[in-house]
DNA sequence: GCGACAG
DNA sequence: ATCTTGTCGC
């Protein structure tokens, strides 16, 4: 199995970072005619946007959304949801490789019924190549869709040195002369993507960046276009419409968060360490990613396996299921593995 | 050395 | 991501 971090690279050599798609962006004219050839629209007409809400009870269960707007009606043509356990935990810098697995189905769905209104763009909730590798949510999932993407972020991504403060200041001073874009130019040099101020009264700028098969102009040119509030309109129904679902369906969500919780987790640990040998989990440390191992195999001495029981809770227990310190002692999963040192060897002998 | 770290 | 009512301003 290769590491998310091989994954990343191997991926992004298929990233394309120019514009490479048949149709055109519409006119600011408003002669936008329906034209069509080959079935296909010649002038943008269906934007994606794509997100995931949480349930905040239990962290794990997620619901992914992929919604379609029509330039043309700036109408919601299309949405569909999909409700899931995840097992994958959030570690900055590797987002995708928990929420791609759950948008890329909604895509491959609607590709494979060959809905009318299969997005031409993808306007994704996370960043683009703005991001640490060049690498990001709407890169990941572009490539692996093979669609056009663009990254929309709330938040800067700590990467080459870009501070949010600089950022704003750059808008403010852009302000004079209309301009609404700052394209952001990292401390190698590198472009990674442009901040869009927000509408006035607000104060936190938006990150645009290249997902895939779409310049930076072609970006900013669409996220122009489909703003109507703080967030481009794809990507604001995509959170909306997600969180309702999430709130019109907490009860059976909850039963769901109650029933299977607790074995599901205990059972997935216990097979992670079994089948490999090894845990791993990626770190930050002076702006760098590494590994964090532990090898089954280092672990003799009652003290080593409390050194291990700590960095299991806090750098994988709680990450890794997506568990709150709160919600994970209320599990009592303490008692199940970890709670000492000889317990644990004792399992390994097992 | 620590801290800054998309959703 | 999630937590949250009123409130300040156009």
């Amino acid at each position: 199995m290769p590491s998310w971090l091989e994954t990343q690279h191997s991926l992004k050599k298929r990233l394309i970072d120019e514009d490479d798609f048949e149709w055109q962006l519409p006119t600011s004219s408003r002669n936008r005619s329906s034209v069509e050839r080959h079935g296909h629209q010649v002038v943008l007409r269906y934007v994606g946007g794509v997100d995931v809400s949480f349930l905040k009870e239990d962290p794990s269960i997620a619901c992914g959304i992929l919604v379609v707007l029509d330039l043309q009606t700036f109408q919601i043509v299309y949405q569909d949801y999909s409700l899931v356990r995840l097992r994958v935990p959030y570690i900055a810098g590797f987002l995708a490789f928990r929420e791609v697995p759950i948008l890329l189905p909604l895509i491959e769905k609607m590709k494979n019924s060959q809905n009318p209104y299969y997005p031409q763009v993808i306007m994704v909730d996370g960043n683009g190549m703005l991001h640490p590798r060049g690498f990001g949510l709407a890169c990941h999932l572009g490539v692996q869709a093979n669609l056009p993407t663009i990254g929309v972020g709330k938040n800067l991504h700590y990467v080459d040195g870009l501070n949010e403060e600089e950022v704003i200041r750059l808008l403010q001073a852009g302000r004079r002369s209309g301009e609404d874009f700052v394209k952001l130019v990292g401390d190698s040099g590198r472009i990674l993507g442009a901040a869009m101020r927000p509408p006035r009264g607000s104060q936190d700028p938006i990150y645009i960046s290249i997902g895939h098969r779409v310049s930076l102009d072609t970006a900013i040119k669409i996220a122009k276009i489909t703003r109507q509030y703080h967030l481009p309109e794809p990507v604001r129904q995509a959170d909306l419409r997600s969180r309702d679902y999430i709130r019109e369906h907490k009860p059976m969500l909850l039963n769901l968060a109650n029933s299977t919780w607790k074995t599901t987790a205990a059972i997935d640990l216990f097979n992670d360490m079994a089948s490999s040998g090894v845990l791993e989990f990626p770190i930050y440390k002076d702006g760098l990613e590494s590994f964090c191992r532990w090898h089954l195999t280092d672990l003799h001495t009652t003290d080593q396996c409390d050194m291990f029981r700590s960095f299991l809770i806090k750098k994988v227990y709680y990450e890794k299921f997506a568990l709150t310190e709160q919600q994970y002692f209320a599990m009592g999963l303490e008692d199940f593995l970890i709670s000492n040192g000889k317990r644990l060897l004792r399992f390994l002998r097992n």
